[in-house]
DNA sequence: GTAGGATTTAAACAAGCGTTTGAGCGCAGG
DNA sequence: CCTGCGCTCAAACGCTTGTTTAAATCCTAC
């Protein structure tokens, strides 16, 4: 009707699947919300499944760009030494914040639409969500482990989940967080900060000695 | 039909949610699964809800139990003193992974439905989340603002969600990793153990100068 | 052995789902 | 003016959902 009937589903569904998450939101809670027509989804986008990956795909290809360059500068600055962890640390965090600064208002909520994104349950779903962060999970995988000599690939795997599960429950919880302890409530600049030093220092911890079990294997 | 009905849906109950998700389970993949008839969950549980509400109270609560009861000891071992940082994490963090091993196969699987949880999306849902882990949630922060003298209530409170997001996530997709890339999987054990150094020395990181913006309020 | 409450069953319920249909609309180019 | 294309619309499709019904069955207790 309006103006650009596919911008303002891609918004509301933007919104709504990061309120409710996917599979809580239908098709008529969005078209409903959108003021447009149920079968408009099906002519613009296909399919509900493809106008998910349409929403993810607006907003995590720009920030996962940025990543990269983030993190290409990084390696540039430090020549042919290890880059700095911290700055990698950062050069990852740091672009779904400030692209949210960025977008402003249309993205509001968009943060918690990947933080939820992240903790999705369907395993076709998450099957497309690993696709698209590859790459991205490979560079920085790898750099950490030029900033981490004492780690083995083992270790900063999954020290790479640990931050992921951070950044993702905060943007997913932070707003529920924030709801209920206003004196809690912080600017997302400060909230990235915090995630930065906690985030930096926890990549740094000593490997640890290998509990009982499968120790064998690790040297 | 067989042994016992009840444990039966709940058993299945609980692996499916954890592998799917909550709102992508019916009632009718679960009793299909378990060969009982749909109507035995509305007659044993009342609702699909009140039957998710026991899935998660039967692992929850020991698991909370365990957590206080770990969190009395280590303050008590610490006499009037601040408690040691790791020694709190770890009692924290321990739960799970331990009665993951205490449960056997039984409860294989349960760690995924726990992270899960965490990253649910139903904001009603998330309420009796919150609810259930409300007073673990307090005395953890009490515990962890003596042992971190140099934060303040908001740092403590983020980092506590950076902490839990760190666990839900791994819980939720160490599975998934694990099988993508089989050199990296690893023992509960030894994942509890990089956790718990991990979470430690995030905790520990310094306070960092608050970012521009809401300064004012912070001293 | 039989009465009676607990349990299981197949069937049906209304409601909601994602998607498809085909008619109708507005508006450009000829 | 009229054709044709992009778009919207109400309606219907077949299917699945959670829950309820009422009859059938089981099992215990007398």
């Amino acid at each position: 009707m309006a103006i650009d009937t596919r911008k303002r589903i891609l918004d509301v569904a933007e919104r709504l699947f990061g309120e409710r998450g996917f599979p809580a939101t239908s098709l008529r809670d969005i078209t409903a919300a959108a003021g447009v027509n149920v079968a408009a989804v099906s002519y613009h986008f296909g399919s509900r499944e493809a106008l998910l990956a349409e929403v993810l795909e607006r907003r995590i290809e720009p920030i996962n760009a940025r990543r990269l360059a983030a993190l290409d500068a990084v390696e540039a600055r430090a020549g042919g030494e290890p880059p700095a962890l911290e700055a990698v640390v950062r050069a990852f965090l740091s672009p779904p914040f400030h692209m949210q600064r960025v977008w402003g208002d249309e993205g509001q909520g968009f943060l918690r639409l990947v933080g939820r994104i992240h903790g999705e349950t369907d395993e076709d779903l998450r099957a497309t969500v690993v696709e698209r962060f590859d790459e991205v999970f490979r560079r920085f995988t790898a750099a950490l482990r030029r900033a981490l000599p004492h780690l083995d690939d083992a270790d900063v795997r999954w020290r790479m989940l640990f931050l992921v599960g951070s950044m993702a429950f905060t943007m997913s919880w932070g707003p529920t967080l924030a709801a209920r302890e206003p004196a809690a409530a912080r600017e997302p600049e400060d909230v990235l900060e915090s995630l930065v030093l906690y985030a930096a220092a926890g990549m740094a911890a000593p490997a640890g000695a290998p509990a009982a079990v499968a120790a064998a294997g690790r040297r």
